[in-house]
DNA sequence: CACCTGATTGCCT
DNA sequence: GGCAATCAGGTGA
């Protein structure tokens, strides 16, 4: 898919877009390592429409990238010691962004590994997955298109189905089921 | 300027 | 399944 494909994907409304990002790769080169991921978990987060969004309360030196063209990565950190990557979606402006949750291991297994000092649970949750794939802070701003990282247009494995819910960890707007989980075929 | 809480993870029981 | 680690942004005085 052309970069602009993507970036006209992207402009869409954020719940669709996250749900369509299901089954994409997000790939990176940091320190000449490369690696990638098959995004399976993501979340959908709205501008200052959205009580759950770093962007509630309007644009602050951390949610910054959050309010640029569609995307860009907004990467920040949680709980003090862990990374979360966003791509920002919608309108410029609108700060809406999708939460990388989870994804499979694919490219550069062994590098991720080393990352993670573990060989299970690389990257399924927002904080693994930046370590897996080696996001820091220093990649906040960078655009998913032709930046070091990088969203790659996929598609889902046949028959596998979509699952939603109320996204984790939130306990404001709990009414959106803005959680989508891609479920392969033979998984529980 | 002090206090509080979290879009989490991993180790312990 | 429970809980500590750890710190920056947001809130209120």
């Amino acid at each position: 898919m052309r970069s602009e494909d993507i970036r006209t994907l992207l402009s869409g409304d954020v719940p669709d877009v996250a749900r369509e990002m299901l089954g994409w790769w997000i790939t990176t080169k940091v320190s000449g390592q490369s690696t990638g991921i098959v995004i399976c978990e993501v979340e959908a987060y709205g501008g200052a429409e959205d009580p759950a969004s770093h962007a509630y309360r309007g644009r602050t030196t951390r949610n910054d990238s959050m309010f640029r063209e569609p995307g860009t990565l907004y990467v920040y950190r949680s709980y003090g010691v862990h990374w979360c990557a966003n791509i920002v979606t919608g309108r410029a402006g609108e700060a809406s962004a999708i939460l990388l949750r989870g994804g499979t291991p694919d490219v550069g297994i062994d590098t991720m590994e080393l990352r993670r000092g573990r060989a299970d649970h690389l990257a399924d949750g927002p904080g693994k997955l930046c370590a897996a794939l080696g996001i820091t802070g220093d990649d906040d701003g960078t655009s998913v298109i032709d930046g070091p990282v990088r969203l790659v247009a996929g598609v889902l494995q046949e028959g596998t189905t979509i699952d939603s819910g109320p996204r984790i960890g939130i306990t404001t707007a709990i009414d959106r089921p803005w959680r989508f989980v891609a479920r392969e075929p033979g998984m529980l």
